[in-house]
DNA sequence: CATGAATGAGTATTCATTCAT
DNA sequence: CATGAATGAATACTCATTCAT
């Protein structure tokens, strides 16, 4: 029966997405999240249908329901994916970012970021789903400022000015960038998000100590 | 959407069948839950379904659902129906109780109540639900019993016994008669539910004090 | 079970080695039923899955359908054991019935029965499914009712009435006791079905020939 | 979803929202028109509910439907409703730019447009719609900037730089205010909205002329 | 016009069963 | 045989929209 809703007496209460076990299981867990990614973008989370991730994935609705037992865990599971992959990008920022100036290490951040969100459209769509709660979207922009903060705070000459209000800003313009970014209007977006960027860079100038 | 569950910022958690405000509607809601009794009853709750139950209604699906957002609101709904209608036999009994011997008041309720059951042979469906919370068919079943104990109370002579022992006696004697009615072993059957009804009557004595 | 047929093999060829295999198929097969016992009874046998008795089993659903090719059949076969079990228990009676009255009789087959059920709690919920046929229902009740009727046959001294109908009465008496054991009334049920136990006897007394 | 219709390009017969002809009408299209904004912010413009918004407007549905035949026709109304609204601003704003520098003028629309749009917060969620066709976005966009390009053309000392790209950059500066100003992060969003606006002056001072 | 009932296509989700490895 | 992935029909429920009163 499919309604157990009062007084169900089911031990587990939400089911988990099934971790698959075959290789087999992957693959298809790969390729139903691709799927979803591109659906999800296409059509935004609400108008996305989890019948239209199947199809887009070559695979059934039971298939996808083994590995992603309701809609917004699926978009949960694929938001994790992303943010490891940015975590990565990151991560990799941080390798030459020693003995960069501020300015420099901002830039990089942005260009770096614009061009992941430009890989992964979807990012934006699920970060801002209405449905998640609001502590942990706050604690997963929490997350990624607090990188950014720390790769601010490794420039040279140092920062003098409050790296995490610099990495709210940096963020904030990067907003711009990835919204605009989907916008066709190319020729102009292009000038503005280049503005942003300049304005960036001078304000972190501006916050670094004087060499 | 389909799918507010997680962080649902829905005011009204619970929806509550729709009141019918027009005679259309009050018609309506009638032959749904007559719908529903049948299907019900012919299926079981688990395997009846709303589909069965609006087409069994000549209905549509959403008409069904505009009164009865859910399945197990509509069996409780039919269910509250046929209580009330049970407690209007009660009280009808009651009303010629006095006076008479234990053992005529049982056997009474034993054979008012077997009719009602006769008419209404989706009672025990809908009492024995599994997705039912446990307190509310004790406290409904509790009411009964009392119902009966009252009536049990006002005998002539005075029964002497436990009368909320006498009720649950009454109440399982009669859920014998109910299970083996639906049973189609005709002749077997009534010789066992005549049975049944001497065995109360003669408890029923038992119980009374010597006149 | 189907393994019956194989039993009858060429016992010189056969090696060894396959007994083990049987073996394991053998404890699998009793492990799959307990799951199922279990997972129907807490269930029912609409809500109960095929792939939580898998999981109950700490076995693959693959494992289950091996044996039981549909979930119909697997509760067919559960049932099957429960009632090679219950005749065990009827069998064990039997053998200490000679020369006993009939009130002690019904009184140690209302007492075995009643634990039987407690130990398999699964058996009315068995009994009770809804697509069973109605007259393989009816016929194994048939034949239940008739074992208790020939251990009743063995009374001394012995028993006048119908035989037939003293067993349906057990029967009933005893389903209640079922029913009511598994509510968690605990004292009022208690002493209820005491007095049905009482009941019986004064019955079955009265259904005998004066000594 | 359900409603995807508007996106076809039924070319002849798009029905259009009632204009109501007496004061009742007028009231009652407000009513509704404001219950609308306050559904659509809360849920979003996709989970809000045709019934929710008749509810919100103490409304029946039907009423609801007279004046706004579609869903994506009365969201349509009230983002026009919004930016005549918008429109008034500006002009507001316009009556008192003549002779003021640019920057100041940047911070009269950014202070005046951040306060807007906490007056009417519906208005992102409107504007942001998937559904409505790209170029009528884009359109809307383009008005909007050109008429805060206007609005630059008369400062003194005069721009010198590109007065589009300078709209373009104080809408994006905004659009951030507006987003954070709906997190609850207060004193750190203050603080970015602060640096947000001094980077726009900042970048208007640059762009005119040295007086 | 106002009201609320009627409609049914569409959506998420479940689960018995089959199949490839 | 064991395993777990694949399948899709079935089911509860929603909601934009239409219609009768």
């Amino acid at each position: 029966m499919q309604d157990m809703k009062e007084a169900s007496q089911k031990s587990s209460e939400e089911p988990k997405a099934r971790v698959p076990k075959r290789q087999r299981g992957h693959d298809r867990v790969a390729v139903l999240l691709e799927a979803a990614a591109k659906v999800f973008c296409e059509r935004g989370y609400d108008a996305a249908t989890m019948t239209e991730i199947a199809a887009e994935a070559r695979s059934s609705i039971g298939s996808l329901y083994q590995f992603f037992p309701t809609k917004p865990l699926l978009a949960e599971d694929l938001h994790i994916d992303r943010l490891e992959r940015l975590k990565a990008v990151l991560r990799d920022i941080g390798e030459k970012a020693d003995g960069l100036s501020a300015a420099d290490i901002g830039e990089e951040i942005f260009d770096r970021l614009a061009a992941f969100i430009e890989e992964f459209p979807e990012f934006p769509v699920l970060a801002g789903r209405r449905d998640v709660p609001r502590d942990r979207k706050a604690r997963s922009r929490a997350e990624l400022k607090e990188h950014l903060a720390s790769l601010l705070r490794r420039a040279q000459p140092p920062v003098i000015d409050d790296v995490g209000l610099l990495s709210a800003i940096i963020l904030e313009l990067l907003r711009i960038a990835v919204t605009t970014a989907s916008d066709p209007d190319a020729v102009e977006d292009q000038r503005l998000v280049r503005e942003l960027r300049l304005m960036l860079r001078k304000r972190l100038e501006e916050a670094s100590a004087k060499g």
